[in-house]
DNA sequence: AATTTGTTTAACAATTTTGTTAATGCAAAG
DNA sequence: CTTTGCATTAACAAAATTGTTAAACAAATT
């Protein structure tokens, strides 16, 4: 009983720190992107030392890798929870998917400014995360466009390609939390503070977006 | 008049080799971001010894100075000539309007993500990209507004804020240029080519942006 | 208590990257 | 033809950054 106590707060300790450091890094990573990021840094943050982030990744790029496949996990778990009510009506189902979009890319606005400037600065060493997202995208644009067809045929809303929709909903809720840090810089003043600007702007894409599947 | 040959020969050289780095620095810094570029890869490619880019721009960071400043000069001309033809309708102004905007887009796709990731990796050292936009996407938003408001006003369309708009047209226009390489990465085989896919996609926002205005 | 196992530290080593300098070349001007 | 000014090179220096190692340490097992 008392050994098994303390075996655990052994456990525990070594949990902890491999974890401070990988969220230390997860937090660098995000925001400098690898090449920005320094290993000494993350050991700060982490309040280890740097000999200590080696000991237990070895190498800057092993504990990369373990931050994006920690990360890109948890993304495509939420994900999945996207799938939308399927008794809801098509319009409304569609509608409330981008609602949950929205609010999955508002949780990581910096998530998609990662993947993007490191799948575009070194292909090779950002093919895990290549590979998660075609996992997660391909699911879901199958998903969408039999549910599209199937209403289509009944008339419900017009004929649409699911990938062109899918990019808009991904483009418009994407960007739109992506690009807020700059704005508030740019109008500085006469601007909502974040949580504002957010409702309007999640309200305004999913008016948009239903608007984009009327038939008219 | 042989002199002044020659004279103007030695000032091309000086001047063409300023140039080729410039344009290999360009390069460089737009895919791997200020972190990653390196600057012997830059004199690599400008075909120049590491030594001379330093007796011509010094150090790293005026370069990388140097670069923005030219790139965002030209972006801010481009983004100039955008000013839609007033004789035209308001819905086909606009929806002109954003169509030359994707091709804007189109013509740098690594700029958005270079920039976005320099502001969020280094804000201090990227002010001068921070004023570059704020400078450029106020006088568009003021000039939109009033359009919109007139033509809201006469009926025509309906109520709608210029920020929203033009929020919508960006998002749609950038991510959609700034995606594509990942598209054709995870859409391998069954996704047209590049020029087939702005077509469609440009039309495909033009069609997005012409509903939003709709009273209806 | 002695041993084993894994953790932690500090000091060091290796490498990469940026930046400098002194010497050389070369064309134009006096 | 010598001097002047800029361009160019190669070798070097400095700094930053990643990675290693040997020794100290702590906790659990025997």
């Amino acid at each position: 009983m008392l050994i098994k106590e303390k075996r655990e707060m052994k456990y525990e300790k070594k949990q902890n720190k491999e974890q401070d450091i990988l969220i230390a890094a997860e937090e660098e990573f995000l925001t400098k992107g690898y090449d920005g990021a320094r290993t000494t840094s993350i050991a700060q943050r982490a309040g280890v030392t740097h000999a200590m982030l080696h000991y237990y990744f070895r190498t800057k790029e092993q504990l990369f890798n373990r931050v994006v496949e920690q990360k890109f996990g948890m993304v495509a778990m939420t994900m999945a929870s996207v799938i939308a009510d399927l008794s809801l009506p098509i319009v409304e189902r569609i509608v409330h998917g981008a609602r949950a979009h929205f609010d999955i890319a508002a949780k990581d606005p910096k998530l998609p400014a990662f993947m993007i400037h490191e799948i575009l600065s070194n292909p090779e060493r950002s093919t895990m995360i290549r590979e998660k997202v075609k996992w997660i995208t391909l699911n879901v644009h199958q998903n969408l466009q039999a549910q599209l067809d199937m209403a289509a045929n009944r008339g419900e809303i017009r004929k649409i390609d699911a990938a062109e929709l899918l990019l808009d909903i991904i483009s418009l809720n994407v960007f739109s939390v992506l690009i807020y840090p700059f704005i508030s810089q740019i109008a500085d003043g006469f601007l909502p503070n974040y949580e504002d600007f957010k409702v309007k702007r999640k309200a305004e894409i999913a008016d948009t977006i239903r608007r984009k599947l009327l038939i008219q």
